[in-house]
DNA sequence: TCTGAAAAAGCTGAGTT
DNA sequence: AACTCAGCTTTTTCAGA
């Protein structure tokens, strides 16, 4: 995982359709390295995978919130994983510290939908109370920040 | 927008590197068809990218947390949103309803970045408290749920 | 709007430095 | 580890239905 490596990463975040020969160019490799590197990559599983990104509310998704669970019981556990992601309209879930359990992402057509969605979430096993952030505006979502956290700059 | 082209946004959440003949296949289209409708998702921006997934513990960013931030001022301007985007370990910030003004998502490689990752946010312009949720386990982190919410089932 | 096929482009492996 | 080259697959275009 050298500064080629996250120079790959980084360019293969913003855009993963380009040609090998086009990120080579990008990095000062051939295609043939650049496509090797990217191999290496995946096998070691630092590229998890390759996916479009869909703009939420095309498909009728517009409504975000985060949702903040208080629980009774140890949420950390596979039962309530499983609950969790039999919802589909929650996107992410978090064990986090703090005043709550669990805090999870959850995508909606409309507040409707939402509050659905919600009731689901509070018949949850182990669910006492929920906090709900409704999200009106996202300024941006993006990429991950590939540079090094221990290089100077 | 039919149950084909959710199908085919589905698949290509799930893997984007499938050749245009196997994504055919897979909602009984040609080819041709296959990528005759993914080229118009592109254009119409539905689908807004392709990007790989990279691991945020393999490039030393494995410490996440959600930050909700009290303001003085109303925030959702334009000069709030650069100097939020200014601070490459923030991933996500959204204008929320609820006592506070704004959550963002922060992806740290340690706690004393973390710490000083704050730090720059305290510093924004306007910002009078903040509230730090750090998360100790991720459950999952999904695709968007592309199915009809009009539809049965 | 879909199909099928031809042309163009890019992937990917083998051999070499 | 990276480069070059060549065979092969895939993409992408286009005429026809």
């Amino acid at each position: 995982m050298d500064g080629i490596d996250r120079a790959l990463l980084a360019a293969l975040q913003a855009d993963a359709t380009q040609a090998y020969a086009d990120l080579g160019k990008a990095v000062g490799l051939s295609a043939g390295s650049a496509h090797e590197r990217v191999r290496k990559l995946r096998e070691r599983g630092v590229i998890r995978r390759t996916a479009v990104d869909v703009d939420p509310a095309a498909v009728d998704r517009g409504v975000l919130a985060f949702v903040m669970l208080q629980a009774n019981v140890w949420m950390g556990d596979p039962p309530t994983r499983d609950a969790l992601a039999a919802i589909p309209e929650i996107q992410e879930a978090h064990i986090i510290a703090g005043s709550a359990s669990l805090l999870v992402k959850i995508r909606a057509s409309t507040p409707e939908h939402l509050q659905g969605v919600l009731r689901r979430v509070f018949d949850v096993e182990g669910v006492t109370g929920t906090q709900t952030i409704v999200v009106l505006e996202t300024f941006f979502e993006r990429p991950l920040d590939i540079s090094d956290p221990d290089a100077a700059g």
